[in-house]
DNA sequence: CTTTTTGCAAATGATTTGCATTAAC
DNA sequence: GTTAATGCAAATCATTTGCAAAAAG
């Protein structure tokens, strides 16, 4: 796998240490708050304002590095797989992320809506329901954190 | 169909004047927002509160009267059609909403997945795209509601 | 040295919460 | 008369914007 730096210097954006670490902490743990991301960012490099986290995500997303989802209710949240089409599974009690590889050998698992006359470039699914611990315990007061 | 009072005492839910003129707006237009939903109430019945409008939704919403859907980006839209699993089509651009019958004989149109050990109840389909307008002026400025 | 990126502060916008008042049952 | 719904105000939270300072190329 290529390191931080080429793939930044690959997408035309200047490698800067705030851009090496987010992809670094998106490498290793996925499906982060914009919060999440610059908190493990600081750790790395000591300081980042919480607004350069946001701009730092923001480029990496424009150029497709990163891909940002955006589950209902919830901050948005990012991850370094992009361009695979995988979907997600929302527990909704804790709003643990899971993905879910798209199992289709013939094509796309989604078809497209042709009909309305509208270019369609991206299928977002998202499965909601309860993962295995808030089943048990529906009323579960856990955070994602604690999932991820 | 049933009256908007009949649907509210079917879900046990006392019958007000808000919510009355919440069920009747949203049978006559759909993918509105909180905001709009308010203002069409009060054309109806004279006044409400923004918050009186989030509760009379909160309350559609969790007896499954009414559809909450949340577009990355925009605030949250409202719609009638619950339960018939339909999806939707949402331009980039103007974030004009669609309706998506989901076409497939053979049960769902997206499996649901089993693994991971989630309890799914709901699989929520996006299509980002442009709408035929937006896709002839990309740059366009027109807000979502022209297009309703 | 030029352009982009970061940091700081303030603003925005949707939504939620607490509590008193009012209306439904 | 009880309980639930509404109205009002204030608070919250994620995110955006404007501009000056710093760093990358």
């Amino acid at each position: 796998m290529a390191t931080a730096d080429e793939l930044l210097r690959r997408h035309q954006l200047r490698v800067t240490a705030p851009r090496v670490a987010a992809l670094e902490v998106l490498g290793e743990r996925s499906h982060l708050t914009t919060d999440e991301v610059a908190k493990a960012v600081r750790e790395r490099i000591g300081t980042l304002s919480t607004q350069a986290g946001y701009h730092v995500l923001e480029a990496l997303v424009t150029v497709g590095l990163v891909r940002r989802i955006e589950p209902a209710g919830s901050p948005a949240l990012y991850e370094r797989r992009v361009g695979d089409n995988h979907h997600h599974l929302v527990c909704r009690s804790c709003a643990m992320v899971v993905d879910v590889d798209c199992h289709t050998d013939e094509g796309p698992c989604v078809e497209l809506p042709t009909a309305h006359g509208f270019e369609v470039d991206e299928a977002e699914v998202v499965f909601w329901g309860y993962c295995p611990t808030c089943s048990l315990r529906p009323q579960s007061s856990r955070t994602p954190e604690e999932n991820r």
